[in-house]
DNA sequence: GTGTATGATTTTTTT
DNA sequence: AATCATACAC
């Protein structure tokens, strides 16, 4: 097929038919994925044979959300693997049995063992953290950790990537096609050097990028992503068909642009609306949410003066600590909204399947059993695989490729669990000082958070509701009662408190 | 083993 | 403020 009936702008045209390699800069509903489905398409168009087409991803959701857009085109399937899959069955072609992978929990208890025998204050978590940084004090525990991922041919996350270090391959004539390249950690891009030789398309927005802590940092992207490739064209889409204009204003204002281009982000929807409210208190602030909420949902009265009533999936709530929503779950609950927590329903059915999983089922068992828990896992997985190949597989899963937005209920989200996602709606809590920034912890990165910010605007495609407390209590001490600095300049209203109702004068 | 006092920690977590 | 791990007494 075609890439011309994907009916593409002239940015978007421009990237996907670039004839090197390419970074494209997408912002917020740019055409990230139309333009990697255009890709594709044309590397098809003229001659790339599908095997030499590498589509990467992070998640397995985003994987599946692709190859069946790929499908309903009618192409021939490149190959689409996540950054991991791709680099462990890598590993497996190159060796007589499938290597053993090591979840995180696995390697949490281990750790644990380690650290008893120690004597250690040092808790398992922290220490997996360090793993792959230069800790010299941890040398000692890492050492006999890699002793034993090398005695028993297993592999965790980390080792998977790092065994490729410092190996090249030969990829002539391939095509590595990368999604959400801003949020890529050092030792992926380690990997993708042993794709050497390959023609590298990168889609990404360095404004989105949210996984500082994991060690993807945009100040060093660049310089390390044009050691992929030293003649890295950057491109850019410039028109965002999801954000509307008096939205995407305000969030562009805050643009991070790790790359120093001056570059703005155009609406192609005028409008939009944006409303503020201060409220007094973290519970005054649920209720009056709560309220907020019906209203919008009840049906409300546009400028124009027509109706538009929202659906309860069409709202995204969100805030920057997953602790905010539990006063606002309890104020929605007691309002009689329907709601759903996306995030807490995918962990605990991760945890579900990993539960299963533990007690060494038949290779007939394991498939039924996982087909019974998680009916959409054809959808994720090759279920006919090996069972070896499918149990790492199963390893890999997180909780985000589980995550599905409720279309019933109103969706309590923190900002990195609406990352990706889209609605008409988006409602920010706590929009305040020490929050937004969050810095009541050290080693707050200020670019970051606001980064935070940009990707929770920039989810609406007509509205954005935020508010902020003027008193609020967090590790047991107040947070500063101001507005988030970023917010300041934007008009908000103070709804009165409701008055307290007058105590009865007696009945008789 | 179990109750209780003490102290440390507290974020986000695509593999 | 609330939670969780650890230590100690019983």
């Amino acid at each position: 097929m075609d890439y011309k009936t994907l009916g593409l702008d002239p940015d978007q045209e421009k990237a996907a038919t670039y004839p090197g390699s390419a970074l494209v800069v997408a912002g917020p509903g740019a055409g990230k994925t139309r333009v990697l489905l255009a890709r594709v398409l044309w590397l098809l168009d003229q001659g790339v044979p599908p095997e030499k087409i590498f589509l990467l991803t992070f998640t397995l959701r985003t994987r599946a959300e692709l190859r069946n857009r790929i499908k309903t085109l009618g192409s021939p399937d490149p190959r689409i693997e996540t950054f991991h899959a791709l680099a462990y069955s890598l590993l497996a072609e190159a060796s007589d049995q499938p290597p053993r992978l090591l979840s995180e929990e696995e390697s949490l208890a281990f750790f644990k063992r380690l650290l008893k025998k120690d004597k250690s204050r040092l808790s398992p978590k922290r220490l997996l953290e360090f793993r792959g940084r230069e800790r010299p004090e941890y040398q000692a525990f890492f050492q006999e950790y890699e002793r034993y991922l090398e005695a028993t041919h297993s592999y965790d996350y980390y080792r998977l990537l790092a065994v490729f270090k410092g190996k090249r391959g030969t990829f002539k004539d391939y095509h590595l096609l990368i999604d959400e390249y801003q949020d890529l950690s050092p030792e992926i891009i380690e990997f993708l050097k042993f794709f050497k030789g390959a023609t590298f398309f990168l889609v990404g927005d360095p404004a989105q990028a949210i996984y500082g802590f994991r060690r993807a940092d945009p100040q060093k992207l660049k310089p390390h992503l044009q050691t992929l490739s030293p003649d890295l064209k950057i491109l850019f889409l410039s028109k965002s068909y999801r954000v509307p204009s008096r939205i995407l204003e305000i969030a562009e204002r805050w643009r991070e642009d790790p790359f120093e281009i001056r570059h703005n982000l155009a609406a192609s929807v005028e409008g939009g609306w944006v409303e503020g409210y201060a409220f007094s208190s973290e519970q005054s602030e649920a209720v009056g949410l709560a309220k907020e909420v019906s209203r919008l949902v009840g049906g409300t009265t546009l400028e124009k003066g027509q109706v538009r009533s929202y659906a309860p999936g069409d709202l995204l709530v969100l805030a920057r600590l997953r602790q905010l929503l539990k006063p606002l779950k309890e104020a929605f609950l007691k309002e009689g909204l329907p709601l759903a927590e996306p995030e807490e329903e995918a962990q605990s059915r991760l945890q579900e399947i990993q539960k299963r999983l533990e007690g060494g089922l038949s290779r007939p068992r394991l498939t039924e059993d996982l087909q019974k828990i998680w009916p959409e896992a054809s959808q994720f997985l090759d279920l006919e695989e090996e069972k070896e190949i499918l149990l790492a597989r199963l390893k890999l899963l997180r909780a985000p490729d589980l995550l599905k937005v409720s279309r019933e209920g109103v969706n309590l989200l923190t900002i990195h669990g609406a990352k990706g996602l889209e609605a008409p709606v988006v409602i920010l809590a706590g929009a305040e000082e020490g929050l937004l920034p969050f810095n009541l912890l050290p080693d707050s990165d200020l670019s970051e958070e606001k980064r935070l910010l940009y990707v929770a605007l920039t989810r609406a495609k007509e509205g954005v509701v935020w508010s902020w407390a003027k008193r609020r209590f967090l590790f047991g001490r107040p947070l500063p009662g101001r507005v988030s600095r970023w917010l300041a300049s934007l008009p908000f209203r103070e709804p009165k408190r409701p008055r307290p109702k007058p105590a009865q004068q007696g009945l008789f």
